[in-house]
DNA sequence: AGCACGCCGACT
DNA sequence: GTCGGCGTGCTC
């Protein structure tokens, strides 16, 4: 029996609108429509793709109001019912208007409206059955012609993919046997499921007893479960996670894997290709738009098995997902900073628990969040502590800079311990948190520094472009050190000088220093263009540079055996900061820091410069290591009734004027103050206060339950959308936030 | 978010 | 007298 037709349809409008908008259905459309599904509407003077969230037999609106559906776009359910629910959980969580969310979960050719269906693929077939009689016709009409007669022969065993056969064999022959009506081009879908037989599987390594274990712990688990793996570097996780992985590939389950942005190096992704063949497929910034969409497509109709993606693949459609693996859990790019600022990780855990599988999360430098969760046994705990082949962890010490006359920001006693490692033929690797020359410019006849106007910030000098470069909001204006003499713009006097130590200068600095060695500097601008980044690791294995400088990319991903001398250099920034979250932050970038050097029979230093050796964070860091760091740290959360024991969400606000967007906060703070349980700070200027010619400012509001702050959140925004400075002043609800910039 | 309508200042 | 500034309000 057929359903009763339904003639309306409520559909979401990727806008930040809180309603849904009614839309009437012809009786064709009546037949065609999905719920979760992409339908082309009129909205206004425009047309607009948006999603059906609901069907039914009437509508509250008056008939004369509602408009009909032009299109319908999707046979099959672009958010099937798990994937609906996935999107108004975000909505309800993010405080998010639920067009945007589906917005958000699409790769942007969907959104364009583009096909949710694979291609089809080109198959090459043989016209007749084979027999004798075909073949003794085929070899007269093809006596003249080997390669016809070669490819008639191939295809008549079996059909054959026409992309494949394109290597082989040239257009004019395939053409030529076109033409003789042997064989025919036809279309066929690629068939679902079939890279289950496509698996290769490659060479396992023999696990170590913490791996055994780790992994059989992860193959019992029979419903959702969360492994946290904490795991010193070179521990062997990757190795746990190719041999659960395979586990669940063998099931016929497919497996996504979560890494961070700049973790997606060639390296790994030829790791996973190497160990399953051609069942993985990758999702980063870098493919186009048709890419993604190919990815998404074959994820959705079961056509590929392993999924490795940065923070938006938490939202690739799976056939039959069997498992959620995030790495580097703790890493910041896994939450979004704009539009909908969603955290991956905690996306896959909704998820993971939705399909009722486990969730593994892998990291040497687990985020609060996530140890505290695994000492409240929310999440099961798995410990990796020995390094694979034995190699020491290396040592952690503190360098005091009390009193000492510094070169480029180096101690003299450090110089004489890179000069030590280089002798030795070994690598120095030193850490900056600043790209550039100097982070400013200052006069000293009259104290002007040189200022970008639309951010408020001093220009950062740059020696190998010639500038001056807002790193805030990327103007620049020509600066050269070196061909006329500088003057200051205030007063003109000459006596310009730069303040402060970026990674150029330290480069400039050390070569310099140790000219018969190569410095080379990694960094942002030192790394442009799609394939530098991983050319300059392969020239550093290759030893062909011997000092590293470099940034936050550095402290990622790449590992350098070479490397045993190790150098922070403004590590007290991060004690000072009023970020709360500054100081894990600042113990995750030394442990992955010091991740990055040392192996087996060269343990590493690492030295931290800083003028506070005698802070107790510092020194429980560097005395105790990151797990007995981390479990102080979170002492200190709980005491202070800080996250993860309470529900952060921070309010921010942008303005070209400081007063209005100060009142748009004021506003917002007496909303928060109608919650007896709602503590709230603010406003706060944000850590960057001004940028590209806007004021920044923020509140942060905070519970103790999450549906305590969800529930006065969403009161909150609905007051706020109404108020009339609503559409002048840019704003957003960040629900944990990740920083306060 | 767009895109309209609508009401006040410098231009042919 | 008109072009265009961006304030306000609506979109099924």
């Amino acid at each position: 029996m057929s359903e009763p037709l339904q003639h309306y349809a409520k559909v979401a409008m990727p806008l930040p609108l809180y309603t849904y908008f009614d839309y009437a259905l012809n009786a064709e459309q009546s037949q065609q429509v999905v719920i979760g599904g992409r339908v082309l509407v009129p909205f206004g003077k425009r047309k607009v793709l948006g999603i059906v969230v609901e069907l039914s037999n009437d509508s509250t609106l008056e008939s004369t109001k509602i408009k009909n559906v032009l299109e319908c776009l999707d046979q099959v359910a672009l958010f099937d019912a798990t994937l609906l629910k996935l999107a108004q959980w975000l909505a309800q969580f993010y405080i998010a208007p639920v067009g945007e969310v589906f917005a958000t979960m699409l790769p942007s050719a969907l959104n364009k409206g583009a096909s949710a269906t694979p291609a089809a693929i080109y198959y090459l077939t043989s016209k007749q059955a084979f027999s004798s009689e075909d073949k003794q016709r085929a070899a007269q009409l093809l006596a003249r012609s080997k390669q016809q007669l070669n490819l008639y022969e191939r295809v008549s065993e079996h059909d054959l993919r026409l992309s494949q056969l394109k290597s082989e064999f040239s257009n004019t022959v395939i053409k030529g046997l076109q033409e003789k009506n042997l064989i025919e081009l036809v279309e066929k879908p690629e068939p679902t499921g079939q890279w289950q037989q496509q698996i290769v599987l490659g060479s396992k390594q023999r696990p170590n007893p913490e791996q055994s274990i780790a992994i059989a712990s992860i193959n019992q688990a029979s419903q959702f479960t969360v492994f946290l793996i904490e795991g010193v570097t070179g521990s062997g996780k990757t190795e746990v996670y190719l041999q659960v992985i395979e586990e669940k590939l063998l099931l016929g389950k497919q497996v996504l894997l979560l890494v961070p942005e700049i973790g997606l190096t060639p390296q790994t992704v030829k790791r996973f290709q190497r160990r399953f063949g051609d069942v993985v497929a990758v999702w980063h910034s870098g493919l186009t738009d048709a890419e993604r969409l190919k990815v998404w497509q074959k994820a959705k109709h079961n056509q590929l098995g392993i999924v490795i993606g940065t923070r938006s693949a938490v939202f690739m459609p799976f056939a039959d997902l069997g498992m959620i693996i995030v790495d580097e859990e703790h890493d910041e790019s896994f939450k979004q900073q704009d539009g909908l600022r969603y955290h991956a990780r905690d996306v896959a855990a909704y998820r993971a628990k939705q399909y009722d599988i486990s969730l593994v999360l892998g990291s040497a430098s687990p985020a609060l969040e996530t140890l505290h969760n695994a000492l409240n046994k929310k999440y099961r705990h798995l410990q990796l502590l020995q390094r694979a082949g034995g190699a020491a962890m290396p040592v952690m010490k503190l360098m005091d800079l009390t009193g000492l006359p510094l070169q480029s920001g180096i101690a003299p006693a450090m110089l004489v311990r890179i000069e030590q490692t280089l002798k030795k033929g070994e690598q120095v690797l030193i850490f900056v948190n600043r790209r550039g020359y100097a982070p400013a410019l200052i006069c000293t006849e009259c104290g002007h520094v040189e200022t970008c106007n639309d951010c408020d910030t001093p220009f950062t000098v740059h020696v190998t472009t010639n500038n001056l470069q807002c790193h805030r909001c990327g103007q620049n204006k020509a600066y050269n050190a070196h061909s006329f003499k500088p003057k200051c713009s205030v007063c003109s006097s000459q006596s310009v000088t730069t303040q402060g130590v970026g990674t150029e200068q330290i480069q400039t600095f050390l070569t310099e220093q140790f000219p018969s060695y190569s410095c080379v500097r990694i960094d942002s601008d030192s790394t442009r263009g799609k394939r530098k980044l991983n050319t300059l690791f392969d020239e550093i294995n290759q030893q062909k540079h011997q000092l590293l400088v470099g940034t936050q990319i550095v402290a990622k991903g790449h590992h350098f055996e070479n490397v045993t001398l190790a150098l922070i250099l403004n590590v007290d920034s991060y004690l000072f900061s009023s970020d709360f979250k500054a100081p894990e932050k600042l113990a995750q970038l030394v442990t992955q820091f010091s991740g990055r050097a040392g192996r087996a029979n060269k343990p590493g230093e690492v030295w931290l410069q800083s003028y506070q050796v005698s802070n107790p964070l510092l020194q429980d860091l560097v005395n105790n290591g990151y797990s007995h760091f981390a479990r102080t740290l979170l002492q200190e959360r709980i005491a202070a009734h800080l996250p993860p024991v309470s529900w952060q969400a921070c309010l921010r606000v942008e303005h070209i004027d400081q007063k209005t967007a100060l009142a748009f906060l004021v506003f917002a703070n007496s909303l928060f103050s109608q919650f007896k349980h709602l503590r709230y700070f603010g406003p706060f200027p944000a850590g960057v206060e001004k940028k590209q010619t806007r004021y920044r400012y923020l509140s942060v509001a905070q519970a103790d339950t999450n549906q305590y702050l969800n529930k006065a959140l969403e009161q909150v925004r609905n007051s706020l959308h109404k108020h009339s400075l609503s559409a002048k002043v840019r704003w957003a609800i960040d629900i944990m936030p990740a920083d306060f910039s």
